[in-house]
DNA sequence: TAATGCAATGCTATAATGTAACATTATCTG
DNA sequence: CAGATAATGTTACATTATAGCATTGCATTA
């Protein structure tokens, strides 16, 4: 894409960042950095919680004249394949990773109550559970974890 | 219910096995045992692979006129809540628990060739993740595993 | 620069998955 | 049995996601 992309509606430092790494993401992959990538990528990015496909939709009327679906689901699946957005498969939502590399595997906390999400990513499965992989005589590609539960704040204002 | 539930397509043997586990399920937690709820676990019973909610609906045909989608979900959720079936939240689908027992976490072993999924079921989140939680001050009620990868058979037919 | 090829988007329609709401039937309890 | 509660039947619809094809944008090279 070029120069002339315009980001209205987020913080200018984390847009820059942001914009940053996605030039580069691409640049490395040789991929192509367009308008509906870049915005869905903001709309993300800008979100304090993972967002569903027709939230994003939604949000990207505002800089996308009448946007359908796919432009949705196209970009988020570039940016799932870069590693850059992942989805929470228990929330049929997507966010923006917060891991300064490519990984194999996710591990969310989700809060029942608010819905922050928060990533931690680790780099190999555990132990526990690449033992069970192996009794199985299963060779694992990629893992998914979803941990529902209550953040810190919820858990306070409960009590 | 009542005594005359049949149930056509699956092995006698395993047929009773179920019958019996899911009687005792339902009498445990004075739940009613009713032939929709009976018939959709049977279903899932039967199948290798987990099955969506309209393949349940479309083998709920054989043996209830005309079924409609509620009659599956209202099933589904029913089993779920007695943690007699899980849901794979990355398939969309929908499989009978192998545990023994109540749990609050499951581990699947999804092989992304045949669509077997093997069930593993661990009584405590790993350790490394209760760290983690720890970390975030994060208070864990229940969590899912999905591991994708190849299983033993589909593994020794790709080399 | 014009021609070509490929990647990405725009767009329409529709598939697949899941639920709300309310009428009806079955079961339990006193 | 009467009344209350639970479960089902049914209609309609909401939400999530994708197939297929026309069009546009962009890079390469003659």
């Amino acid at each position: 894409m070029n120069a002339n992309i315009t980001m209205s509606h987020i913080h200018p430092t984390r847009q820059n960042k942001i914009l940053q790494q996605a030039k580069q993401l691409c640049s490395q992959h040789k991929e192509r950095l367009t308008k509906p990538r870049f915005e869905v990528l903001c709309i993300l990015a800008a979100s304090p919680t993972p967002l569903g496909a027709y939230q994003i939709l939604e949000e990207l009327r505002k800089t996308i004249k009448d946007p359908k679906p796919p432009t949705v689901y196209r970009a988020i699946e570039f940016w799932r394949k870069l590693g850059f957005v992942h989805r929470i498969e228990s929330l049929n939502a997507y966010m923006v990773c917060h891991a300064k590399h490519l990984h194999t595997g996710e591990q969310f906390l989700i809060c029942d109550d608010c819905g922050t999400v928060i990533e931690t990513h680790i780099c190999g499965l555990p132990k526990l559970m690449e033992n069970t992989a192996e009794t199985h005589t299963f060779a694992p590609s990629n893992w998914n974890i979803e941990i529902r539960g209550l953040c810190r704040d919820c858990q306070s204002s409960q009590a």
